[in-house]
DNA sequence: TGGCGCATCCAAAGCGCTTTGGCAGGACAC
DNA sequence: GTGTCCTGCCAAAGCGCTTTGGATGCGCCA
């Protein structure tokens, strides 16, 4: 059933029903009624190539998914920000296109969409600390929100962030609060911008202190459940282990927590563990004291609010650049403790 | 850039120029690849809605993710599936379409789909017992696969899976072999045609010795790290707690883990855990000797044949409903031991 | 009564591509 | 020299929608 046989089953022009399904005044209202029921009866939607072509936008928002060719990870962080933005997309009729691509075709990919007019936006993914997607949006003239910031480039534009800095200052200060001195920074990949920020901010909080960060004791890469582990186990072996652990997401933290226990040795008793928190679905931490220490900004919500804020600058393009810093709350669970030394002070205090 | 200006630019008719672009025989050569090098050179991609339109196809696949309202969750494992399915769409040039929706939208959706003609086809996820989808799909004349099966579902249709009956009966046999008589299950939604396989598989399992499974010791909901925790710890809390546990995935399997240790207990020595392995990129279970004993098979890689088998289907609609049941793999981790009495009886041995 | 304005509808063009159905011209056979 | 076939190109229709630019008819006012 297209246009054509419908208007002509209610001896109308396809003029008229199309504006009648459309919402323009210029038709009766019994008239607009009719066509709406007999849409709905002969179940008949709008053609979407045809509309897209018509209307010379194809209310689709890309997502670009780069997949790195060696370990082929695709993070679950991923997962529930698309769930938060697709909703939002969907309540508007727009569609989301996810595209799967290896890290080096990810530049092509946004070429693509671009010139076959397949997507009227892009959400752009784990900026890098000078993220050249940034410059290219720019050059493709296709409107973008970036989940995250980078902090090279100059140029203003769109970003949904967390405020990365602040929250790990924060969370190493707990740390420090808690007589901690030697420190360890489970992180994400080096040239990630978040994981930057946070790095930043630790050090700040250390520095305040007139503590500086060990090198040793900071960890970049792909933030799996594997790395976590390998990555406390090697710490654990050092001849002076840290007593208190950062750790970026909450997979890796699981790694820890696996590696502790491999040892023998449990968190916040002989070590300390603070993680950032996504808020992951499948990965709550909750209960009457959560398992973890964390400062804690729900992923799910940012998709949320980065689906809206480009859905808003695709309807006015002229917009100025907007950004929502989220401001993580630190919560205390049960990974965190005391150091040794404050432990023996409190006790003979 | 447009076919008209290109051709323009050419000096030959848009005629030409598509049938160079698009590979007829009834082109010269030579003309062929001065269009080739002259669409290169101005950056031309045919508009993606004006061939849809015209091609009758649009070239996109659709997947629909219906996100449960009450706990809003969207299971990592999905994440895994697209990447698998997503990366073989993007080799055929087609366009991956997601759409998240709430579960009691999820038939809606579909019919929205196939009539916009958004999508050539679709992929069905987590197919229940007894699944609705598969007769709508064959009611809207949709080509589709079924990452799963729907046992009670009487026509034939596409679908990859996982002998998953097979393999909890492997599994549930292991632990049986090691002097377990008391196990119990972690498994996911008791509506999901996967959950019933697995437990029939288990209960084939524990027949074949003269043992009922003790419907306490089964649970059934979505499978969190929370879960996997407040089964492990209502298990634990029991007067005869089960000796060993059958885990269906890898992310309740790390909830009954801290359980565990929450308890002071350990895998393997206290409670043998053998779990479901979907190979999640970001949570391997591998290692000299991976962490869990478990039946393992790839989604990534059931998401890259589902994939392949919907693209066949669709280049090619008359042809008989495929099917690929793929068998797990039995590997033995460290978090499997005998049983208590089985352990005695080695000892005096 | 004539004219104006408004409400309601429609014909046709246009979006950018593919595809059908030629058409010219050269090669070749007879 | 005529007819046939093949190669290489093109004009035009058509895909299903939106939108421009009228048309028609009616009520209403002067």
């Amino acid at each position: 059933m297209n246009l054509k046989e419908l208007s002509q089953h209610l001896g109308l022009s396809p003029t008229t029903v199309s504006r009648a399904l459309n919402g323009y005044p210029e038709v009766n209202e019994r008239t607009r009624q009719r066509v709406l029921e007999a849409a709905e009866r002969h179940n008949y939607s709008p053609n979407s190539g045809a509309k897209r072509l018509a209307e010379g936008r194809v209310m689709t928002i890309g997502h670009v998914l780069p997949v790195s060719n060696e370990h082929e990870m695709v993070n679950p962080v991923f997962a529930d920000f698309i769930a938060g933005a697709g909703k939002r997309y969907a309540e508007e009729g727009y569609d989301l296109l996810l595209t799967v691509v290896r890290d080096e075709d990810e530049v092509a990919t946004y070429r693509d969409l671009a010139k076959r007019r397949a997507v009227d936006g892009v959400l752009l993914h784990g900026p890098k600390v000078n993220d050249r997607r940034i410059e290219l949006m720019k050059e493709l003239n296709l409107p973008f929100v970036v989940h995250g910031r980078s902090s090279v480039v100059g140029e203003d534009y769109n970003w949904v962030d967390v405020n990365n800095r602040r929250a790990f200052e924060r969370a190493a200060g707990l740390l420090l609060d808690l007589g901690h001195t030697r420190i360890a920074f489970i992180n994400g990949l080096a040239d990630m911008d978040f994981a930057s920020r946070r790095l930043a901010g630790m050090r700040d909080a250390l520095a305040s202190r007139g503590i500086e960060v060990c090198d040793d004791l900071v960890r970049h890469a792909e933030m799996s459940e594997n790395y976590g582990y390998s990555s406390m186990r090697e710490f654990l072996e050092m001849p002076e282990p840290p007593t208190a652990v950062l750790v970026s997401s909450i997979i890796p933290a699981i790694g820890a927590r696996r590696a502790l226990s491999d040892a023998g040795l449990s968190m916040a008793d002989d070590v300390s563990v603070l993680i950032h928190d996504d808020d992951l679905s499948y990965f709550r931490n909750e209960g009457d004291i959560p398992t973890y220490t964390a400062v804690r900004s729900s992923v799910r919500d940012a998709g949320h609010m980065s689906a809206e804020m480009l859905l808003q600058t695709i309807a006015n393009p002229d917009k100025e650049p907007q950004h929502v810093l989220l401001e993580a709350e630190l919560t205390i669970g049960q990974s965190t403790g005391p150091a040794p030394a404050m432990r023996r002070f409190l006790k003979q205090g």
